[in-house]
DNA sequence: AAACACCCTGAAGTTGCTTTAGGGTCAAGC
DNA sequence: GCTTGACCCTAAAGCAACTTCAGGGTGTTT
């Protein structure tokens, strides 16, 4: 099949297709000599939707690798495995961790100011300005919390 | 105070400093025309700090220059801040709902193994290659869980 | 004068894609 | 035979918030 009709039933865009090869998630496809066009069969299929439910796991390709490793690697010992798992769950966990702790100190700041009242007065740019206390030695958090944004395109 | 300096008392890198002056988040520094060295007062120190503290609560840049904007307006209405706020705890807790999501189903998926396999026997790579249920209608987040590999640099 | 800490700029790297620019291919309809 | 529209190709840039690198001055000490 071509690259559209790949991308159809996996339910991403082509573009990501044509980036997994080139970050050599996927292998290369065949391609048509009359035309260049890439060509896939089952086997591509079939990875591209073990990749694809990895990464809605939130892996990262590296961790996707290893796991495509292993899966073509049926007689090795799958500890890697566990072991990977097992530490990408305490990832999560210590982000959900710290999210929370950002959830108090934004509902704390919030907290400071609730009618509408001049930016002089306000309480919240107060508190940004002259943290009072618990504020102050929090981890430094990646920005928007990045992943509730997520656009999710699936291939039209 | 020069950068380096000023770098230190805020506990950020003097390329983070240089950074937020190309982002137009500080105000360019003046300089000793003998050396050209960056130059900082004590309007800088406060904005910097008002801008890190921004930061470990995890807002944009835009964000905080909207915030920046409003604390030079002492007679603006701080409406805006509040609306502000309320979104970003809202974005914060979107995210943690999804991670909670990500947790159970990554908690699942490593109850399919225990003892340590050949890959070959793995229920987690059998669970990954033919979704059983659950998994299948995930959304999308951001891989690796951003934010829990974040190193704090810390001037030293 | 060498050593070392500190300063400068500009560009590239990080992650996982998306978007843009510029250009071929192919099937259908006129 | 030609246009139209859907589909394919590559390479490069953009996103966020920095970090790192390359290459080169400055300033103080020994």
């Amino acid at each position: 099949m071509k690259i559209g009709e790949l991308a159809k039933q996996v339910g991403v865009t082509v573009e990501t297709i044509r980036y997994y090869e080139n970050e050599a998630l996927l292998h290369p496809a065949l391609r048509n000599p009359a035309n260049n066009y890439r060509r896939y069969d089952q086997g591509h299929l079939e990875r591209l939707i073990f990749i694809r439910r990895c990464r809605t796991l939130a892996m990262t390709h590296s961790e996707i690798k290893v796991l495509l490793q292993a899966r073509i690697q049926p007689d090795a010992s799958c500890e890697t495995i566990n072991e990977l798992i097992d530490e990408h769950i305490q990832h999560v966990q210590a982000r959900m961790a710290e999210l929370k702790i950002l959830e108090t100190q934004l509902i704390e700041l919030r907290s400071q100011c609730h009618a509408a009242l001049t930016t002089r007065d306000c309480g919240i740019l107060r508190e940004l300005d002259h943290p009072t206390d618990e504020l102050t030695e929090a981890p430094l958090v990646q920005s928007h919390v990045p992943g509730s944004q997520c656009k999710t395109h699936r291939a039209k």
